[in-house]
DNA sequence: AGCACA
């Protein structure tokens, strides 16, 4: 007569119409819960996303029966409970009823409230917070102020299914390091829902932006250094800012393909289009940005910079009269991404979604933080000093991480990797985001 | 993989 103890402790639970579930995946919605749940009966509340791991729920049945009988159908099924293919645990909770202590900020809307918890974060620049946000669809409008809870943000997004998908992905995360200054300590994100659903944003400023406006009055005195300057400081007028780069490239020793420019681009934003050729036996390109914004810090970040080590491949960019360019979707010289198979989205979706909770070295557990601590020294060490890099390995100065259309840099690799050159994550299917990491380096001389 | 106020 032998009885594990899971069945000891199953049989010794008084049954309550409230089912504790745990083992769940990362941030799983009320919505996943349900579906495993209604064939029983009717679902009358849930609470998912509880307990330090977010990986437990609570749903309440209308009828103690309908408990009682997905409980003793999963004591004696074969099949294990499961959601997105994880072994789910159900039993019954402790507790009779489901209190749901909604605030303001649990009630789903399109704009977000996110508090940047850490050490001068008050400088982390509206630019980071859009490129990161950004991920998740269109950014309408960011306003930034410090409360008393410290420096926060409210960021509006199209609708609050956008702004949902914000929120579970990246509340409890940190900002990826290499994205914020030196002196700014490890940023975490706690994000709930505005009352908010139009922010009025007044001018362009480092405190806030109305991507969607690209004519307001632009607060010049407010902008500080989180905007390049007109003006350059020896004077010099620069050409008017633009979300198209033309990237002019010195040195090519080594083929530059849509993919290597790819990214490169990403490292900043969202690349939409991107487009090669030869002008005056120099091979240059055209790189498309949704805004203006993202193309300006791509500007202004790689400028001088070289593709590769030892000073091959060298970047110079201006900006573009484009504003929308028009190229072929598929081509060994140009590419569309705004127009890839949306079965994309979902793949990435679940990337996000089934990687771990701890937002910083994780250490030993087989999972990996996307912003592997290598990356920032590492993208240091090949952009740091323009033109004038140690000869070495030619490998690609970035991280491969996926634009945000695919994901954000904050996208996650599952498998410990601490070989930068190949931090690329491989997405089978997509194009663009694949060849760099196995790039051979200094192997493909180029003889265009 | 183990019960929700923070």
């Amino acid at each position: 007569m032998s009885s594990s103890n899971q069945q000891q402790f199953r049989y010794t639970q008084t049954p309550s119409k409230v089912l504790h579930f745990r083992n769940l995946p990362w941030e799983c919605t009320d919505d996943e819960l349900i579906d495993i749940c209604s064939p029983f009966g009717k679902v009358v509340n849930t609470k998912c996303n509880v307990g330090a791991n977010r990986n437990q729920a609570f749903v309440e049945f209308a009828d103690l029966n309908q408990a009682i009988s997905m409980v003793s159908y999963y004591a004696s099924s074969s099949e294990p409970a499961q959601v997105r293919g994880k072994t789910v645990y159900i039993q019954y909770s402790n507790r009779h009823e489901i209190v749901n202590n909604k605030g303001p900020g649990d009630i789903p809307g399109n704009v977000l409230l996110v508090t940047i918890e850490g050490v001068e974060a008050g400088d982390v620049s509206i630019d980071v917070i859009h490129l990161v946000f950004s991920a998740f669809g269109f950014v309408h409008k960011i306003a930034t102020f410090e409360k008393t809870a410290g420096f926060q943000a409210l960021i509006q997004f199209t609708d609050a299914e956008t702004a949902s998908s914000a929120r579970n992905a990246l509340d409890g995360r940190s900002i990826p390091r290499y994205l914020l200054p030196e002196h700014v300590g490890s940023c975490n994100l706690r994000i709930s829902y505005s009352a908010h659903r139009d922010l009025n944003i007044k001018f362009q400023s480092n405190r806030s932006r109305d991507y969607t406006n690209p004519m307001l009055p632009v607060n010049q005195t407010a902008i500080d250094g989180a905007l390049q300057p007109v003006i350059g400081p020896d004077g010099k007028k620069k050409e008017p800012e633009s979300n198209v780069l033309l990237a002019t490239i010195e040195n090519m020793q080594y083929a530059v393909t849509v993919d290597v420019l790819h990214t490169v681009f990403s490292a900043f934003g969202t690349v939409q289009k991107i487009a090669i050729f030869e002008k005056n036996g120099q091979t240059q390109a055209l790189v498309q940005y949704p805004d203006v914004t993202t193309g300006a810090a791509a500007r202004e970040a790689l400028e001088g910079h070289c593709i590769y080590d030892g000073g091959y491949c060298k970047l110079h960019l201006t900006y573009s009269r484009h504003t929308d360019l028009n190229v072929k979707a598929f081509s060994d010289k140009s590419r569309d991404y705004t127009v890839l198979d949306p079965s994309l989205h979902a793949t990435q979706v679940s990337l996000w979604q089934n990687t771990q909770t701890t937002p910083m070295y994780p250490g030993l557990q087989g999972q990996m933080p996307s912003w592997d601590p290598n990356q920032q020294e590492f993208t240091q060490s090949c952009l740091s000093a323009p033109g004038t890099l140690p000869p070495g390995q030619a490998v690609p100065p970035f991280p491969g991480y996926l634009p945000p259309a695919t994901g954000s840099p904050l996208t996650q690799s599952n498998h410990i990797d601490h070989n930068a050159s190949s931090m690329g994550i491989t997405q089978p299917g997509v194009p663009g985001a694949l060849p760099h990491a196995h790039m051979p380096p200094g192997i493909q001389p180029y003889y265009g």
